[in-house]
DNA sequence: GGCTATTATTTAGCAGTGCTAAACATTGGC
DNA sequence: GCCAATGTTTAGCACTGCTAAATAATAGCC
């Protein structure tokens, strides 16, 4: 193991660094799924409203770049939030293939409300970041780990 | 949102650090996803991969605890390893109610190739871990979400 | 020594996410 | 007015994760 880990380092360090953040981030995950169930939002739902409610009316595609998934994937996400009556959708004014979508004062009362809060707040950060230098990478990678672990 | 932000703080600086882990591990997970096609398996069975190699051969229980999943995702994860030729199965000798999971040479082989080792590498370190202080738990947020953001 | 409770795994079926391909509607330029 | 480009939706797939219930085997008890 030392020997594979010392020659994957000197291949490739990137690598490496990718390597960690990805498994950390799995766990990290099922680690905190539970907390998600308080809300009664999945998390890609939840941080889709935030998003919604942060950016007043945005596009569907906009929401989508800003999810990082594809138009299908975000129409069936904010067709579940409407259905929840956490947002709604109507067309743009000024071109009527654009579909607009905005938080109810349900969507906003959800996200500013206690556990949904514990989720949703810092999703909207992440739209403002960029890349990471390497030893930060490293770093960070470390303490995801740490904390997917602890969380069981 | 400064407002938000503050009282949030206040309230829970615990959750703070929790949200934010949890928005910057679904944007990493995303992003990183087109990189485990590389190797032809998905996240979780590559991690599970990683651990069977790591420890021998685990039985199926304690495979799902150590990847924190449900006995019957596991039977899944396995199944799917197995049809792969990546592992086999085999009834311990003292119980016939256990099945103990084994890599192959060739599940050993992926693993220790390239791409793999990208993901899987990281996977066995966390099992290992505790939890972070507080500060470093924030920061390890921050740094993750610029990753996540970074990778597109 | 056989019954019973417990333990380990599997089967069945559901909900959710994410994808691509293709359909559809609307816009804008020629 | 036609045609290509743009934005969204529909259809259908693969995968993960869950719970509940079935199945199999062990271990304890009388």
């Amino acid at each position: 193991m030392a020997s594979r880990r010392a020659s994957l380092a000197a291949g490739d360090p990137d690598a490496v660094i990718a390597d960690r953040l990805h498994s950390a981030a799995i766990h990290l995950l099922r680690g905190l799924r539970r907390q998600d169930d308080r809300v009664g939002l999945t998390a890609p739902r939840l941080s889709a409203l935030s998003v919604i409610v942060h950016a007043g009316s945005p596009t569907l595609g906009e929401l989508a770049a800003a999810e990082q998934v594809r138009p299908p994937t975000m129409t069936r996400l904010v067709a579940a939030l409407e259905a929840d009556g956490l947002v709604t959708r109507h067309a743009d004014p000024h071109d009527a293939r654009i579909v607009r979508v905005r938080a109810t004062a349900k969507g906003r009362r959800l996200l500013d409300s206690g556990r949904a809060q514990r989720v949703a707040e810092l999703a909207r950060a992440i739209h403002a970041l960029d890349d990471a230098d390497r030893e930060l990478l490293a770093r960070a990678a470390t303490l995801v780990e740490r904390l997917a672990t602890g969380l069981r």
